[in-house]
DNA sequence: AGCCAGGTAAGTC
DNA sequence: GACTTACATGGC
């Protein structure tokens, strides 16, 4: 079946949007033009970038969840006339100022941020991709999907262990298990403000106030929310010594009250900085 | 060999 | 509540 491309207009860098540690379940599929591939619900999804926006097709997804998927129906204009009077905040949407936060379908987003614990984003991705490949239902021609909450249960921990979760299997599992037997309900949390949310949030498995937020912040919409992780901890103590707070409900509500509502693009902003600065400044490796 | 990686759960006091 | 410790796995 044929399916033809469609045009999104508005910027955005595809590169920092989906290779910065917010989701996990893109491929990269191709260089010059940048091209992305994923599979949602079910239906595969491939993006290219282009000098206006992106082109996309798609198996079914509407073009509206296409568009929430990438971040595209923030508007950036505002976000960043609310950010810039920060130097540091300015210089980040100066280099990277097409970078989204995506709205990543709950319960991958939810997977992949338990996985996410205690572990590097290298390994994170091949997790993620390799429960995909395993359990997973393949789309032709876009890859494997990640797979359903009760596929997760069905699964089970052994399962999981041996794909190589280690001790997350079991949080993984046991919040699908929440999901799937609706004790759980991820839309009802949407409708709770931050605070209350935030709480709901940490009710699942595996989940605590960094992965809890960013649940919030890359899947259900909560733009004031701040993953405070050890990157984030180092920057703020070292930029911004003066909201570092003696706990972290206490640094995150300090830095949200700096940056007001959009306060969880300044977290993916500053985190994105201090990464490639960090990067930048590893030696070059001895032989 | 030992430390670190987008932390959390379970156990103490 | 605040503080401590174990936790799978892999890279360096």
């Amino acid at each position: 079946m044929e399916s033809k491309t469609r045009e999104i207009t508005g910027p955005i860098d595809l590169e920092a949007t989906l290779e910065t540690a917010q989701t996990f379940c893109w491929r990269r599929t191709g260089d010059e033009p940048l091209e992305y591939t994923t599979v949602v619900d079910g239906e595969g999804l491939r993006v290219r970038e282009t000098d206006a926006g992106v082109r996309f097709e798609t198996t079914g997804l509407p073009r509206q969840w296409v568009e929430s998927l990438l971040g595209l129906d923030d508007p950036l204009d505002e976000i960043h006339r609310k950010l810039e009077h920060d130097q540091r905040a300015a210089e980040a949407i100066d280099r990277y100022g097409g970078m989204r936060v995506v709205s990543d379908p709950f319960f991958r987003c939810l997977a992949s941020f338990i996985i996410s614990a205690n572990n590097n984003v290298d390994r994170i991705y091949r997790s993620v991709q390799e429960l995909s490949r395993r359990i997973g239902t393949e789309v032709e021609g876009y890859g494997h999907g990640f797979p359903a909450p009760d596929d997760v249960v069905e699964a089970g921990e052994e399962r999981l262990r041996n794909i190589g979760l280690g001790y997350r299997a079991p949080y993984v599992v046991e919040s699908a298990r929440m999901i799937a037997e609706d004790e759980f309900d991820a839309e009802r949390v949407q409708e709770l403000p931050y605070e209350e949310a935030h709480e709901e949030i940490q009710r699942l498995h595996g989940v605590g106030p960094k992965v809890g937020d960013c649940v919030l912040l890359f899947s259900l919409n909560y733009t004031e929310a701040v993953p405070i992780d050890t990157w984030m901890q180092r920057a703020i103590e070292d930029h911004y010594p003066e909201l570092v707070g003696s706990n972290y409900e206490e640094t995150a509500e300090n830095f949200r009250r700096r940056f007001g509502g959009y306060a969880g693009y300044a977290q993916n902003y500053l985190f994105h900085l201090v990464r490639v600065e960090e990067e930048a400044a590893k030696p070059y490796p001895e032989i």
